[in-house]
RNA sequence: GGGCCUGUAGCUCAGCUGGUUAGAGCACAGUCCUGAUAAGACUGGGGUCACUGGUUCGAGUCCAGUCAGGCCCA
C-alpha cells in the first residue's frame, strides 16, 4: 500500500514534512558520509555578507549553487559543501557608521577603532538567522555550521601567508592610485558614493598654448576644465591614429602663430575665424616632441614635458591634445606608468596648493583657478577661456567638489602574470555562458593592470607590512609564529585586526629604530579570493584537505562578480600556484522587478522571498529560476510567475502521481521499473522517457540548466494529457490482466524516473514521490532520492520512429478536433469516417498503425487515408525551398514557377508514387525527386476539413439514425457519471439506475444497455422511477427529456 | 567614452548549421471534453521579429551601422 495522495496539494505542508524527514534522518549529512571515498567533486561557496536580509536574488544564486552538487552526488561523487561568510569591508563599516551617525573617519578614530571594529564583528551576523532560515527552507544544502569566516585569525593568517609569498617574489609594491577624493572629509570615496553625488557644475574651460622647443613659433594647443592641475603637468597625450593639423593664424596684435590640434576639432576651436592649414599628419608623428613647461615650481626627477601616445584620447571635446597631470587623473597616472613620467604632487591632502607652488600656496585649488588663468594670460599662453557646464561629482556628505587625487597605496604586480592569467582562463575554465570567457572576463584579463590592494579603513585584514620609522626598511610578516619570533613574545592570542596589530613593534634590524605597521588594510576581494587556501588555514593545517579541495569543479555567482570574486580567485591561484581555481563557472543574471527595474525597497518593488516560499513553495521558486531563461539572462520577476509554475507544472505532475496512487491502492499491483513493454502507448512513453533521461543527463554534464529542466516540463505535459488520458481506461477496467499490469509498470517507471530527474532541481517534490513510490515498495532502496543513483537511459527502449509517429498522431488528432469544431459536431457524437492526408509514405504507415487510437480519440467509426485516385480530392504542388533552393540556387524561383503551373493531378500521382518528375525550364531538364515537392490535398465536398501545410483531416459529418442513437447513449452516460460524482460515490461503487425518458432516448438506452452498464457500473437499469420519492435529476438534450435517479448498491 | 549582453504577440519566453504560412505558455472571448486534474482540446483577436542598409534565389537567423535597456569598467 502506498500512502494515499489527495489530488489537492498543500505545497508548503508537503515541503515542511520533507524538511522534517531530512533533518530526522540527517540526509544532508549522509550525502557526505555515504559517498566517502568516491571521486571528489569540489564546490566553492562564494561567501555572502550576512549584514542584510537575503533577497530574491540570493534565492536565485543559492538555487543554482545547489543543483550541481546534488546531481553529482547522485552520479556517485563525494561533495564537500562548505559554507562561508564574507565579513570584512566598507559595507559593514557603513552600517555601523550609520548607527552612530558618523560621517567621516575622524569620528571613528575618536570613537575608538577597537570598539568600532568590535561592533563591525557583531553586525556581520546581524541577519545570520535570516540567512540560515532561508538557506534551510529553499533546501540549499551547504554546511553552515562549519562555514569559514573571513575575520577569524586562522583565515587572516592564511591570507598573510599568501601576501608574504607574493612579497618574497617581489610582487607587492607601493605606488600611487588616483581616486575620487573629498578634501574636506579627507577620504577617498567608493564608486558607489561618487555615483550619488553627480551634479551640474560650471567650470572654467581653458585652451592653453604649449610652445614647442624644437619647432619655432609653433605651439601645442591643449584644453582643460581643471586649470589647477596645470602646475602638475608633465606631458601631453595625442592619439597615434588621429589626424592632426598645424594651422597658421594672424594674431590680433600683429604677426602670425602656428598651433597644432586635431583636424576634426578645428571648427569647434576656431569657429569661422580664417585659419590656414599648413601641415596635416597622424598623431604618431608628434611622438616625443618637446614643449616648454608651463610652470617650473617643482623640478621633475625624470624626463618630462613631451608628447606621448594615448588610445584614450578622443576628438569629442577640446583640441585632441590632452594635458597630463599624473597626480590628478587615472589615465594620466596610467600614462605615467607606461612612459615613466614623473608625478608632481602639487596639492596637499586638504585640497590646497603646497608651499612650493608659491603664488597660490595654501589656497583651495578650485579657488585658485581664476588666478592661474590670469597668470597664463599675462604670459601670453592662454588662447581662450570660457565657462563650461558639465556634470561633476560632489561629496555626498558635504557637497565639496571632489578632486581626482593620487594617494599612495600598495599594489600587487598582477600585470606581470597577464599571459598566464589569459592562458589558464583560455585552456582550463569552462564558462557558462561561453562568451564571458573571451568577452567580459577575457578582455578584462588582457587589459590587466596591477591590483590596487590597499584600503585606508578600519575593519578588514591588515596589510602585514611593517616599516622602520627612521630608515624605511620594510618587512612582510607571513604568520603569527613569525610575528612572535620578531617581537620575542608569544602572539598566539593576538587579534589580527586593527588596532591590535598596529600596536606591535620591534626593532629595525638595520637601524634599531621602531618598526611600525603600515596603515593600510587590504581589499576585501583579496579575502574572498584567498578562500581556497584560507578556508583550510592552509598551509598551517589541513594540507591534504586543501589538495583534495583545490581547484573547484564548480562555482556560480552573478555576472557582476567577473571583476570581483571570479577575478580575485583566478588572480590569486594563478600567481600562487600557476593554476586555475575553478574549472566550471555559471554566471547568473540580475533579478529585476516586473517593470525591468532593479528591485528597490524605497519604491516598494522589492519582493520578500518568504512571500513566495509561503505561497508557492521552494520547489516552484527554484524551478522558476532554472526554466525562465538561460542563467545569465536578466529576469523580470513577479510572484505570479511562480504561481503559474505550481499550477501548470507541479499540479499536473502531482495529479498524475495522485491518480497512480489512488488506483494502485485499489488494485495492489506488483509494480516494477524495468520490463519490456508491449502496448504501443507504453512503448512510446518509455521511449520518450528514456530520451528524456538521456537529454537531461547530457544537459547536466554540460552545465546547461534550461536543458536539464525544460524538457521535463514537456514530458510531464505529454504524460498527463496524452499518455494518461489515453490510458485511463486501462486502469479502470475491473479485470487485472497483463495489459493493466503493463500500464501500472509504465506509469510507475515514469514517476520514479521523474522523481530522480527532478531531484537536483525540485528536491522536495522529488523526495515526496520517491519516498512514497520507492521506499514503500523496496525497503532496501536508498533512504532518500538524494542518495539514490542517477537513472541511466536505456537505449534499447528509445525508438525515434515511434516518437515521430506519435507526434504525427497527436498532430492529426488535433486537426481532427479542429475539423469537428468547424462542423459544429461535438466529440460525444460519433461520426462515420475520417480521412487523412499526410506527407510521406512513412507517415501513411504510421497513420495505419495508429488508426484505432485516432478513431477512439476523434470518436469516429472508420479512419482511412486519402488516396490519389478515387477521391473527390484536388491537389496542389508546393516546391520546397529547402531542398530545391539548396540544390539549384538562383535557378530555384524559375523552377518553382514552372512546377506550380504544372497539371497538379498528374504530377501528384507521379510524386506520391515516389517517382521522379521531369521538368523543363529554359531548355534545361530537371529531375525533381518526390521529397523535393510537397503535394497538398484539398477535399472537395461533403467533408469538414482542417489542415496545416500538407497535413489534412477530412471528417464525414453526415449523421445516420444509428450514429445519433449512440450519441444519445453517450450523452446519457455523461449525465449519470456527473450524478455519481455529485453523490460522492466511490469510483468502484455499483449502482441501480432508474430512468424515465422520452422515447428516442429510451430506445438508445435499450440499444446500448451493456455499454451503459459497464461505463456507469450499473447493475440494473429500470425504465421507471422508484416509488420512494427521491427527487430525480431532470434534464433535456438533443430534443430528448430525461429524469434519472441513481442508488448505490450495498455490497 | 570602452567591453560584454539583451531587444520576437499585452506579459514570460522558444526559434537548430539561412529555407514551406514566425511558434508555445499565461491573459481575454467562445465552443467542446472530463469519475486523476486547480486541468485538458479546439477556435479567435493580437507581430512592420527595435530601426536602417548590405550579402543571398531566399534573412527573425549572416554582415555593417543606428536606437533603446542592462551589467561591468573608465
Amino acid at each position: 500500500m502506498f500512502k494515499p495522495v489527495s489530488p489537492k496539494l498543500d505545497v508548503t505542508e508537503m515541503e515542511n514534512t520533507i524538511l522534517k524527514y531530512w533533518k530526522a534522518q540527517e540526509i544532508f549529512k549522509k550525502t557526505g558520509s555515504e559517498r566517502l571515498g568516491k571521486p571528489e567533486y569540489v564546490f566553492y561557496e562564494g561567501p555572502p555578507t550576512a549584514n542584510g536580509k537575503p533577497g530574491v536574488h540570493h534565492v536565485e544564486a543559492r538555487a543554482f549553487k545547489d543543483m550541481f552538487p546534488r546531481y553529482k552526488i547522485m552520479r556517485g561523487y563525494h561533495v564537500s559543501r562548505r559554507g562561508g561568510w564574507d565579513t570584512h569591508g566598507l559595507p559593514v563599516e557603513i552600517e555601523v557608521e550609520k548607527k552612530h551617525g558618523f560621517t567621516n573617519k575622524q569620528h571613528i578614530e575618536d570613537y575608538g577603532i577597537a570598539r568600532f571594529n568590535e561592533e563591525c564583528r557583531k553586525s556581520v551576523f546581524d541577519y545570520i538567522q535570516d540567512w540560515e532560515k532561508l538557506t534551510d527552507r529553499i533546501a540549499f544544502w551547504v554546511d553552515l555550521k562549519e562555514a569559514y569566516v573571513t575575520y577569524t585569525n586562522e583565515y587572516i593568517e592564511s591570507v598573510w601567508w599568501i601576501l608574504k609569498s607574493f612579497w618574497e617574489k617581489g610582487l607587492l609594491y607601493q605606488g600611487y592610485k588616483v581616486v575620487p577624493y573629498c578634501p574636506r572629509c579627507g577620504t577617498p570615496l567608493s564608486d558607489h558614493e561618487v555615483a550619488q553625488g553627480y551634479a551640474e557644475a560650471k567650470d572654467p574651460s581653458v585652451f592653453v598654448r604649449l610652445p614647442l622647443v624644437d619647432v619655432p613659433n609653433t605651439a601645442l594647443l591643449i584644453w582643460t576644465t581643471t586649470p589647477w592641475t596645470l602646475p602638475g603637468n608633465v606631458a601631453v597625450a595625442v592619439h597615434p591614429d588621429v589626424e592632426y593639423v598645424t594651422v597658421e593664424r594672424d594674431l590680433p596684435e600683429g604677426g602670425k602663430e602656428r598651433l597644432i590640434l586635431a583636424k576634426l576639432l578645428m571648427e569647434k576651436v576656431f569657429g569661422d575665424e580664417g585659419v590656414r592649414i599648413v601641415d596635416s599628419f597622424k598623431g604618431k608623428k608628434l611622438d616625443h616632441f618637446r614643449y616648454q613647461p608651463l610652470f617650473t615650481f617643482i623640478p621633475p626627477d625624470k624626463p618630462a614635458h613631451f608628447v606621448v601616445m594615448g588610445d584614450f584620447v578622443t576628438t569629442e571635446d577640446g583640441t585632441g591634445l590632452v594635458h597630463m597631470a599624473p597626480a590628478f587623473g587615472a589615465e594620466d597616472m596610467q600614462a605615467a606608468m607606461t612612459f615613466d613620467l614623473p608625478i608632481l604632487m602639487t596639492v596637499a591632502a586638504d585640497g590646497t596648493f603646497i608651499p612650493e607652488i608659491t603664488p597660490w600656496r595654501g589656497q583651495f585649488v578650485k579657488d585658485a583657478d581664476p588666478l592661474i588663468i590670469k597668470d597664463l594670460n599675462t604670459r601670453g599662453l592662454l588662447f581662450r577661456s570660457e565657462l563650461y557646464t558639465h556634470t561633476y561629482p560632489f561629496c555626498w556628505r558635504c557637497d565639496t567638489p571632489l578632486l581626482y587625487y593620487a594617494r599612495g597605496t600598495w599594489y600587487i604586480r598582477t600585470s606581470q602574470f597577464k599571459d598566464r592569467l589569459v592562458e589558464i582562463n583560455r585552456n582550463n575554465i569552462n564558462w557558462v555562458p561561453a562568451h564571458v570567457k573571451e568577452g567580459r572576463f577575457g578582455n578584462w584579463l588582457e587589459n590587466n593592470i596591477d591590483w590596487a590592494l590597499g584600503r585606508e579603513r578600519f575593519w578588514g585584514t591588515p596589510l602585514p607590512v611593517w616599516e622602520c620609522e627612521e630608515c624605511k626598511h620594510q618587512e612582510c610578516v607571513g604568520s603569527v609564529a613569525e610575528l612572535s619570533q620578531k617581537t620575542g613574545k608569544d602572539q598566539t592570542e593576538l587579534d589580527l585586526h586593527r588596532p591590535f596589530v598596529d600596536d606591535i613593534h620591534w626593532s629595525c634590524p638595520e637601524c634599531n629604530s621602531s618598526m611600525q605597521r603600515v596603515p593600510e588594510l587590504i581589499d576585501v576581494w583579496f579575502d574572498s579570493g584567498s578562500m581556497p587556501v584560507a578556508q583550510w588555514h592552509y598551509p598551517f593545517e589541513n594540507q591534504d584537505l586543501f589538495k583534495q579541495q583545490f581547484p573547484a569543479d564548480y562555482i556560480c555567482e552573478a555576472v557582476d562578480q567577473t571583476r570581483g570574486w571570479f577575478y580575485s580567485l583566478h588572480a590569486i591561484s594563478t600567481m600562487l600556484f600557476d593554476s586555475e581555481s575553478f574549472k566550471n563557472v555559471v554566471c547568473l543574471g540580475l533579478v529585476l522587478d516586473r517593470d525591468g527595474q532593479k528591485m528597490s525597497k524605497s519604491r516598494g518593488t522589492a519582493v520578500d522571498p518568504w512571500d513566495i516560499l509561503n505561497s508557492s513553495g521552494a520547489d516552484a521558486f527554484r524551478w522558476y529560476f532554472y526554466t525562465s531563461g538561460p542563467p545569465h539572462a536578466e529576469r523580470r520577476f513577479s510572484p505570479d510567475l511562480v504561481t503559474d509554475i505550481v499550477r501548470s507544472f507541479t499540479l499536473t505532475l502531482w495529479n498524475v502521481y495522485s491518480f497512480f496512487v489512488t488506483y494502485a491502492n485499489l488494485d495492489q499491483p506488483e509494480v516494477k521499473e524495468n520490463f519490456q513493454p508491449d502496448n504501443e502507448l507504453d512503448k512510446w512513453l518509455l521511449s520518450t522517457l528514456n530520451t528524456l533521461v538521456s537529454n537531461v543527463t547530457k544537459a547536466y554534464d554540460e552545465y546547461n540548466v534550461p536543458g536539464a529542466t525544460r524538457p521535463i516540463e514537456t514530458f510531464v505535459e505529454n504524460l498527463s494529457t496524452w499518455y494518461l488520458r489515453r490510458s485511463r481506461r486501462r486502469f479502470w477496467k475491473s479485470e487485472s490482466d497483463s495489459d493493466k499490469q503493463a500500464a501500472y509498470n509504465t506509469l510507475y517507471t515514469a514517476l520514479v524516473t521523474l522523481s530522480k530527474l527532478l531531484a537536483p532541481a525540485m528536491p522536495f517534490l522529488a523526495e515526496e514521490i520517491y519516498q512514497n513510490l520507492v521506499r514503500t515498495v523496496d525497503p532496501n532502496s536508498s533512504e532518500s532520492v538524494h542518495l539514490a543513483d542517477w537513472p541511466t537511459a536505456h537505449e534499447y527502449l528509445i525508438d525515434e520512429t515511434l516518437n515521430a509517429d506519435m507526434a504525427l498522431v497527436m498532430k492529426m488528432v488535433s486537426l481532427g478536433h479542429s475539423a469537428r469544431q468547424k462542423a459544429n459536431r461535438k466529440v460525444r457524437q460519433p461520426l462515420a469516417e475520417v480521412a487523412l492526408s499526410v506527407k510521406s509514405l512513412d507517415e501513411r504507415k504510421a497513420i495505419e498503425a495508429y488508426s484505432e487510437l485516432i478513431a477512439d480519440e476523434l470518436n469516429v467509426k472508420y479512419v482511412r487515408l486519402l488516396d490519389t485516385s478515387s477521391e473527390a480530392v484536388a491537389f496542389s504542388l508546393k516546391p520546397l525551398p529547402k531542398q530545391l533552393g539548396q540544390k539549384y540556387g538562383n535557378r530555384f524561383p524559375g523552377l518553382a514557377k514552372v512546377i506550380k503551373s504544372m497539371d497538379a493531378e498528374t504530377a501528384a500521382k507521379v510524386l506520391l508514387a515516389g517517382e521522379t518528375l521531369f521538368v523543363e525550364v529554359d531548355d534545361q531538364k530537371y529531375e525533381i525527386l518526390s521529397d523535393e515537392v510537397e503535394v497538398r490535398a484539398e477535399a472537395k465536398a461533403g467533408f469538414s476539413v482542417a489542415n496545416d501545410g500538407a497535413y489534412m483531416v477530412a471528417l464525414v459529418t453526415d449523421l445516420t439514425p444509428k450514429l445519433i442513437e449512440e450519441g444519445l447513449a453517450r450523452e446519457f452516460v455523461r449525465r449519470v457519471q456527473d450524478l455519481r460524482k455529485q453523490a460522492d460515490f466511490d469510483i468502484s461503487d455499483r449502482i441501480d439506475l432508474y430512468v424515465d425518458s422520452s422515447p428516442g432516448l429510451r430506445n438508445a438506452i435499450s440499444e446500448y444497455h451493456d455499454y451503459i452498464s459497464i461505463e456507469t457500473l450499473a447493475v440494473n437499469i429500470y425504465f421507471e422511477l422508484p416509488a420512494d420519492g427521491n427527487q430525480p435529476f431532470n434534464d433535456e438534450f438533443e430534443g430528448e427529456k430525461v429524469s434519472i435517479i441513481i442508488n448505490k448498491r450495498i455490497k
